[in-house]
DNA sequence: AATGAAGGCAACCGCAGAAGG
DNA sequence: GCCTTCTGCGGTTGCCTTCAT
């Protein structure tokens, strides 16, 4: 036990390393493995501390480390592997070779955790966020969206009844609005419920989750390592993924989420999340036109079920999470917001 | 063009567990 | 079983670059 002394003697330098020290270190390594890093500085002639040391060889001078970007499948693997495991940078670096802790780390602290942030989510349950406070703009919107409607058109039931007289190519439309009127209305519902919710998966043992986890975990399509990932049940964690776009792409900030992914065409509203086993009440905006024009939609509109790009994997009985926020670009939204 | 703010990343710090005596 | 040393990990900091005003 106790903190390694190393780093506690004096003359050591600290700081950027030098392209010579580089070079001497990669030298040594190559030509002697790094063997104990406690003597290795004083072997090698490098006036740092082998803690130092190890740290500039594993995060930047190892021979298999992938530079630039990451990759769409990368941060969806980062993404799952996060919502099994938490903060154990080591354990997902594991699954995406050549990436290192730290690069991960940095890369979600300034990536991928202010996107969750942004999009609602709880960064460290992945869940969606249940402090009112958080949640406050999008009742606030909700409520207004809903007096607007209510003000325009009476009562939901009313509304849509007034939409369908409609007939024809303009009666379906009519329906289909109907359909997100009523969706929007159970939105703002689910919205209210979820600020009251219960806190209390909040804090959840991520080891002891992964150790549980017995079911599908939602994996991105097509990579190496999904068949290594830690499986999610149904009734665990949920967790959800950024939609396909090129992750720190100059598209990003302009055009947000992007929908449909997957190549699911345009009607797949949303491809956005893959909710597995989540407890939430929300039907997934996906294929709501379809679902309105299909008659497949239940009285209360909230009963349609998803489509999935995830490898097809079925959440016909795994809700979503929706929050306009999540499709600011959506067209739906955007006509109401 | 200058300046301040924000973002991104490399590196450091300190804790904890493993290993060895 | 206890103590010391070593290694690895996660959190945090500080510098550099980019962007906005």
């Amino acid at each position: 036990m106790g903190r390694s002394p190393c780093c506690d003697e004096s003359g050591l330098k600290k700081g950027p390393w030098t392209q010579e020290e580089d070079e001497k270190l990669l030298q040594y390594i190559q030509k002697n493995g790094h063997g104990s890093w406690r003597t290795l500085p004083r072997l090698a002639g490098l006036n740092r501390c082998g803690k130092s040391c190890r740290l500039r060889w594993t995060n930047y001078l190892r021979p298999d480390i992938k530079r630039g970007k990451f990759s769409q499948e990368e941060e969806q693997t980062i993404l799952h592997l996060h919502s099994v495991l938490g903060n154990k940078w080591s354990a997902i670096a594991a699954h995406l070779p050549g990436r290192t802790d730290n690069e991960i780390k940095n890369f979600w602290n300034t990536h991928l955790k202010k996107r969750l942030i942004q999009m609602g989510f709880d960064p460290m349950t992945h869940r969606p966020r249940t402090d009112f406070f958080a949640a406050l703009p999008q009742l606030i919107a909700l409520a207004a969206l809903r007096d607007q409607l209510a003000a325009a058109g009476g009562t939901p039931a009313a509304s849509a009844q007034h939409l369908h007289a409609g007939a024809g190519a303009a009666g379906v439309d009519v329906a289909i609005q109907a359909a997100k009127f009523q969706y929007l209305q159970c939105l703002l519902q689910s919205a209210a419920a979820t600020t009251i919710s219960s806190t209390a998966g909040a804090a959840h043992d991520a080891e002891a989750a992964a150790a549980a986890l017995g079911g599908g975990l939602c994996s991105p399509q097509g990579t190496q390592d999904s068949a290594d990932l830690m499986p999610v049940s149904g009734s665990q964690l949920p967790s959800c993924t950024f939609p396909e776009a090129p992750v720190g792409s100059e598209e990003e900030g302009d055009q947000g989420l992007s929908y449909g992914g997957g190549g699911g065409g345009a009607d797949d509203v949303v491809d956005v999340f893959a909710w597995h086993g989540g407890g939430g009440s929300l039907p997934p905006l996906a294929d709501l036109s379809d679902a309105a024009n299909n008659n497949n939609m239940s009285a209360d509109g909230c009963s349609a079920t998803a489509s999935s790009s995830f490898g097809g994997a079925a959440t016909a009985s795994s809700p979503l999470p929706c929050w306009p926020e999540f499709f600011p670009d959506d067209p739906f939204i955007t006509d109401f917001l």
